[in-house]
RNA sequence: GCGGUCGUAGUGUAGUGGUUAGCACAAGAGUUUGUGGAACUCUUAGGGGGAGUUCGAAUCUCCUCGACCGCCCCA
């Protein structure tokens, strides 16, 4: 503990704050449509599932899974883990719930938190949300660019500019491990040359390789053989109707032969989002593509499936650098500012009677100065504040002022809901 | 897991070994106790934590925690 006499978020995690959950409305309002309008159902999954069901379908050998889960064990001797990404979880939930015997393709979405242990950074969280789109059992190419269209859209909608998709196609297991080998004999003719953490990414994982930013690994990379040349007829035609989509409905795309993605399941196409503009994030902005085997891998039946993620606070980052707004925040028009006792028991009554008809209306019944309230709702940008004293109270009325002009009038306390309603039109 | 920068009231900052640790904004109270947007007064509240050096540490050293930025990897 850093500090003990104080408590603080744990490393890597932070609170959103009132002022801050704007954005995040935003982004939540634009997904929901998107989602509604694309005909996605929404899905919760538990936060932790069974740490086997990662192991299992993101990859051992990952770096998600391999250093950056939170695992816990419970009492009963379970071994668990705070979910690093969604999918896993909701192609768990997929199968377990005989979704394949549902109308195909199945589309849902989601929208929570995920938790990795790495160092924080730049756009990066222990805990960070995200959102998701999710097709199952359709293998048409069509459905790939559809995913694209979706997270281009919503990315759009939010006005967020210069952006970019970058994609590439992993091929499938008829091509992928031919490649690899094929990568992986051209790369031992060249190890020396090779920077030490790519002699690492050579062992582990040779894809890996082709994302090294390294400068000496550059010319290396070029030479090297493209998974694109080697893809198997199926990957590759799949691959063409994909970008013949893209081009269709005029996204810009570029073709990035080294995007490699971390997580094992992808088959076929992987793509990413990024903004190019000023204040640069590199970060990607969302990533997924086609994983035609997980459902399989984990034990349900074999079902095509495509889906991509996004960060949510990369996003709100990118909004603030950008000047985005976040979702309005509904106006205060009045306020009811009271005097005494008897005033404050019948300002109570009031204000649920400006409930009932759906007026809001801010109150301060804590404080006890006119000044004070009146202070507070210029704050606040009230349009009229209500001023209910001791003698308003006995005698049945109801100070209505302008905060602008300062013109007040008397009503009657049982009007002036309906009086208020008809000055705010 | 590895490297770099940094850590003073709620926020933003000043102060480089001895100061009542200063300023601005914010917050709260008030200036004829029933009238806001100005001014003024007052109040709240501070050197991340722990050790060490020293007569004396916010200031120097070490450890630790945290933040930010890279690497790795990812959303």
């Amino acid at each position: 503990m850093a500090n003990k006499n104080k408590f603080q978020s744990v490393t890597g995690m932070h609170d959103i704050l009132p002022e801050d959950q704007k954005y995040y409305r935003k982004i939540y309002d634009v997904v929901s449509n998107i989602a509604e309008f694309y005909g996605f159902g929404k899905i919760d999954t538990p936060i932790v599932e069974e740490t086997e069901l990662f192991a299992k379908g993101i990859g051992l050998a990952t770096d998600v899974v391999k250093k950056e889960m939170y695992n816990l064990k419970t009492k009963g001797d379970d071994s668990l883990s705070l979910r690093p990404e969604w999918t896993a979880g909701i192609v768990r939930s997929y199968i377990e719930n005989g979704m394949h015997s549902l109308p195909q393709p199945l589309k849902l979405w989601y929208f929570g938190p995920c938790y990795r242990y790495e160092r924080p950074q730049a756009g990066r969280y222990r805990q960070f949300w995200q959102f998701g789109f999710e097709i199952f059992g359709e293998s048409s190419s069509v459905i790939d660019a559809q995913i694209i269209q979706i997270f281009y859209n919503i990315f759009k909608e939010l006005k967020l500019k210069d952006l970019i998709i970058e994609i590439n196609s992993v091929g499938d297991s008829n091509c992928r491990p031919y490649y690899k080998k094929l990568l992986s004999s051209y790369l031992k003719s060249r190890e020396s040359s090779i920077c030490p953490d790519c002699k690492r990414r050579f062992k582990e994982n040779v894809l890996r390789v082709l994302d090294c930013k390294e400068e000496k690994c550059q010319p290396i990379k070029t030479e090297a053989p493209q998974i694109l040349d080697h893809l198997c007829d199926e990957c590759h035609s799949h691959f063409k109707e994909v970008l013949e989509f893209l081009d269709e409905i005029e996204l810009p795309y570029t073709l990035n032969p080294y995007l490699v993605r971390g997580l094992d399941y992808y088959t076929k196409t992987v793509f990413e989002l990024f903004s190019e503009s000023e204040g640069g994030c590199k970060n990607a902005l969302a990533g997924g593509g086609r994983y035609d085997k997980l459902v399989k891998l984990l034990r349900g039946r074999d079902t095509p499936a495509c889906g991509a993620a996004a960060g949510t606070e990369r996003i709100v980052s990118l909004m603030k650098a950008q000047d985005i707004e976040g979702a309005k925040e509904p106006e205060t028009q009045i306020f009811l500012a009271q005097l005494g006792s008897m005033a404050k028991r019948k300002g109570l009554w009031l204000l649920e009677e400006f409930r009932k008809s759906k007026v809001r209306v801010a109150e301060s019944f804590g404080k006890n100065s006119l000044k004070a309230q009146l202070n507070r709702a210029d704050k606040l940008g009230a349009k009229y504040t209500l001023i209910l004293g001791q003698k308003e109270a006995l005698d049945g009325v109801v100070i209505v002022r302008n905060m602008k002009t300062g013109k007040q009038d008397v009503v009657k306390i049982d009007e002036v809901v309906a009086i208020v309603k008809k000055r705010l039109k």
